[in-house]
RNA sequence: GGCCCCUUCGUCUAGCGGUCUAGGACUCCGGCCUUUCACGCCGGCAACACGGGUUCGAGUCCCGUAGGGGUCACCA
């Protein structure tokens, strides 16, 4: 049985890279007909954990990456057979780790203070040689702890670390890794007031959990040697381990990191998407703070209308692909193709741009109900619609999005088509493009004027009979289509561009049409 | 600094000794289509970090160099 794990912190957001290193794992378990836990990683107990866990729990479910054990749904409790799932409430069960290392030998009372560890670390740099701890506040017995406690001293649990031979193992994505142990420092496990750091908890609920695999960020190779330490110390079989290449920023190689954001913002692909939505979330009165709000943040794409399987798409393909050309994989797909063996050692850079552009196809296959549903909490939020909505505001959205084809690429882009929604006296006029189409043309009132009266008098207000109309009535004023048909599209939707003329006429419907053409007249 | 890792177009990548005058995708730039925009179609720019080997033959194997990164916490 294949399980598999991905342990958050509760730091309020979701991160990108967060992310695909999770859906690695819930792939690898899917795929294996396996199990995918949530473990939280909340040992830092100063904030409120439920609620900075919410976002991410949010996040995932948006997402679609279910977990089999974890937190509860709503983060207030575990659910599995392995409870609970917070790091914090086990601390117990790590303490009880530390003492059967202290038991086997293999870890150690130390009754040094950290000023005196730091000491030896300094004179060890001063001198170029690497730092080795000198054990000097060892106590390995009871005689000796009685000597530093008489001292007033207290005691952590370091590690006793080999100080010779290799840690090897097998890495599922990198081969087989070596380390020498005279490397590794006698890491700290447990503090004095008995808390037990990470490395220890870490490789417990592993254990505990039974974790088959585990599938993480590279930031981890390296701390591997200690954590297989500490699990053949405790007598617990060894997990597979992969290590994944971390994301890195926008067209470098550096870690990605939301600390960045003012470096990445210059870049203009990134500036683009988070212009984009920046626009989007300033027509909802959305909260944008920085820290909650940016293309590195997932909540920035639930915000502004992605579609989450665009997004999953995107970073299944950050670090793996299957051949030279399958880009597209639905969740089955996917579950299916994925292998650790075909994932990149080499950091993957993060594009916006190109996780847009994945977004855009998957939109314009979207069915057009799933669209319209979409679209709605945007225009109430918007205010441009009503909520509950009215009975005819689903036919409604349906034409518009029929209309606006691919030029919707996320759902907030149907607020770049104010016109279908703003009462005939609140349109607004982009003043350029009046300026272009309506006053500097000296034919263009006049046809225009012209033209009203013949949709005004004709039959039908289907586009393609719009259409017809249109061309013929260029044909008799022996004029170009673009001199009727930019002034009034600007005079009925108030802007330069916008959808095709004859649908966007035929859903305003004759009457609206009439009175804007009517009002962009009265203005010139 | 020690240890470890990585290195193909701007970006994501294919390539596992000859089929590579290096393929695909995103971006960018032309052109076509066209009522604007978007789409679509056609075309274009653009990469094997460098230096040595090994080999009949190297993007592919080995060794160096350079660059980048990770890690060296009583953080996770």
């Amino acid at each position: 049985m294949v399980r598999t794990r991905f342990a958050p912190s509760p730091t309020g957001y979701l991160h990108i890279g967060g992310v695909r290193t999770a859906l690695f794992n819930w792939l690898f378990a899917r795929q294996h007909g396996g199990q995918f836990i949530l473990r939280i990683d909340d040992t830092d107990q100063q904030r409120n954990v439920v609620q900075a866990l919410q976002p991410i729990l949010a996040g995932f479910r948006w997402l679609g990456i279910d977990w089999d054990e974890g937190p509860t749904a709503d983060g207030t409790g575990s659910s599995g057979p392995h409870a609970p799932y917070f790091q914090s409430q086990r601390a117990r069960r790590y303490a009880d780790a530390a003492q059967q290392l202290l038991a086997a030998g293999l870890a150690y009372r130390d009754y040094s203070t950290p000023a005196e560890v730091q000491a030896e670390r300094e004179s060890a740099e001063r001198e170029k040689r690497s730092f080795v701890y000198s054990r000097n506040w060892m106590a390995e017995t009871d005689q000796q702890a009685t000597v530093f406690e008489a001292a007033g001293r207290t005691a952590v649990v370091r590690l006793k670390m080999p100080r010779e031979g290799k840690c090897q193992f097998r890495d599922l994505v990198r081969g087989e890794v070596e380390f020498d142990w005279a490397q590794e420092q006698d890491h700290v496990v447990q503090r004095a007031d008995g808390t037990c750091l990470y490395h220890l908890a870490s490789v417990v609920d592993d254990h505990d959990y039974e974790i088959t695999h585990v599938i993480r960020a590279v930031e981890h190779l390296s701390n591997t040697p200690r954590q297989i330490f500490i699990a053949q110390g405790l007598g617990f079989s060894l997990p597979e381990y992969a290590h994944l290449p971390y994301v890195a920023e926008p067209g470098s190689n550096n870690k990605l990191s939301k600390r960045k954001l003012e470096k990445y913002l210059k870049h203009h692909e990134f500036k683009k998407i988070s212009d984009h939505g920046q626009a989007i979330a300033d027509r909802i009165q959305l909260a944008t703070a920085a820290e909650t709000f940016n293309p590195v943040i997932v909540d920035f794409y639930r915000e502004v209308g992605y579609l989450a399987d665009a997004i999953i798409n995107y970073l299944l393909l950050l670090g793996w692909s299957l051949d030279d050309k399958t880009e597209e994989f639905s969740r089955t797909e996917m579950i299916e193709h994925f292998s650790l063996e075909r994932v990149n050692k080499a950091p993957a850079s993060f594009d916006p741009q190109k996780l847009f552009a994945f977004q855009g196809r998957y939109m314009l296959a979207l069915p057009i109900k799933q669209k319209v549903a979409m679209v709605v909490p945007f225009l109430q939020r918007a205010e441009w619609i009503d909520a509950p909505p009215t009975c005819d505001t689903a036919p409604r959205l349906t034409q518009i999005l029929e209309a606006a084809g691919d030029r919707i690429k996320t759902a907030g882009d149907i607020l770049d088509f104010p016109e279908f929604f703003a009462a005939d006296d609140q349109l607004e006029f982009d003043e350029k493009s009046f300026e272009k189409r309506m006053r500097k043309p000296a034919e263009a009132a006049d046809l225009l004027r012209d033209f009203r009266h013949c949709l005004e008098v004709t039959d039908s207000f289907e586009a393609a009979a719009l259409e017809t109309l249109l061309k013929s009535f260029v044909e008799e004023h022996a004029i170009k289509i673009g001199q009727i048909i930019h002034p009034l599209r600007v005079a009925i939707t108030g802007k330069g561009v916008g959808l095709g003329m004859f649908e966007t006429m035929s859903i305003l419907d004759r009457e609206a049409c009439l009175r804007r053409i009517d009002a962009a007249l009265a203005r010139l």
